[in-house]
DNA sequence: ATGTAGTCGGAATAAATATTCCAATGAATT
DNA sequence: AATTCATTGGAATATTTATTCCGACTACAT
């Protein structure tokens, strides 16, 4: 048998996931990504394909790494409302906490390439897709528990706070502080009527 | 007397912002720059120093073009409500009507350069400050004619609807129709309470 | 008309870039 | 121990990049 892979995929991409994140696709070289995955020039190449193949592998990765987060805040013993309170504080505590990350490598990509990138366009547009679902589910669910009454389409407040939720991202970029950030999402939660 | 300038820094500054906004900062070349500005590669060099005065220099301008348009908002015989209703109106018309524009340049900035540049992230921390400083002002005139009773204090509403600014130009690149963004506006003020 | 000085076009440069290629390595099976 | 073959390091390549430079041009005041 050959010699057996000596990187770790889910790790390669996590790293590549960041070092996009900050620097943003043409703004992070070959060399870059070697230096932040540890892989070498050979290993990318046979592995990924290539920088772009890698990036939108990278985005997947993202992707799915922010959905399991939502995943693991559905499974929780809470009521929809509790559910997206408990998401909006991750993520802000999260981009507190992570000054220097960035933000997020979604609305980056959003940004920087879904003009240029037609798959990284459909990316960003399933990724609204499905949060937006997500939160819907959840605006539903407390509908029905009577948590909440809504006097929209669940649909429209599930648009709404994915808006919020994008909002975020961009503000903490733009200098905004923890607090800003708490009493965006206050405001968008109290606007759930 | 010398041969006189033969472009308007106005007209090329616009120009420079919109391509730097389709392609980011590092995806655009001086050749993009120079066939999107007329301008000659002599004429770039000498008249704005290099690549990145000039990005700088198209950011500011696009500030002070948006800028303008909230003047002008703020002009009108209107309720402090009602400006912020036309601002978002404004913002809303030019996103869904300019598909191919990408967004913002001042989200872009923020997503792909505000950690790798400072000067950059300068202007879009400044650039937060006084679009959040104007919702403010016209959200405590409206409070003041009682067109409206914040139960916060109105510096917390103006990031909220900084906020929304910021989800609605990602959202724009996400797939977002344009009732999608109406009814984001439509309920982040009635938020306003 | 002539001189002046900023403008322009494009060749030249120098650096960075993504990608390919090949020989050497090393881990696991036989 | 020998064989196998994906992995690896790094040199080599070809392209793109930002920037500089210089000669030609042109509009204006004299």
């Amino acid at each position: 048998m050959p010699k057996v892979k000596q990187f770790n995929r889910e790790k390669v991409l996590e790293a590549a996931a960041n070092i996009f994140r900050q620097n943003g696709y043409n703004g992070t070289s070959i060399d870059d990504i070697l230096k932040a995955t540890g892989l070498s020039r050979s290993s990318l190449y046979d592995s990924f394909r290539d920088k772009h193949s890698l990036y939108l592998a990278a985005l997947e990765f993202y992707k799915h790494t922010e959905n399991h987060m939502f995943e693991e805040a559905g499974k929780k013993k809470l009521n929809g409302i509790q559910k997206i309170e408990y998401v909006f504080k991750e993520v802000v505590n999260y981009l507190a906490t992570h000054p220097d990350d960035n933000g997020c490598l979604m609305v980056n990509a959003a940004a920087e390439m879904s003009k240029q990138c037609e798959q990284t366009a459909q990316i960003v547009c399933n990724n609204k897709d499905s949060i937006e679902e997500l939160f819907t589910v959840w605006l539903d669910e407390a509908k029905k528990a009577q948590n909440i009454k809504l006097s929209k389409p669940a649909k429209t407040y599930g648009t709404f706070l994915y808006n919020t939720l994008c909002g975020l991202k961009v503000l903490s970029q733009s200098g905004a502080s923890k607090s800003d950030l708490n009493n965006v999402v206050k405001l968008s939660l109290e606007a759930l009527n």
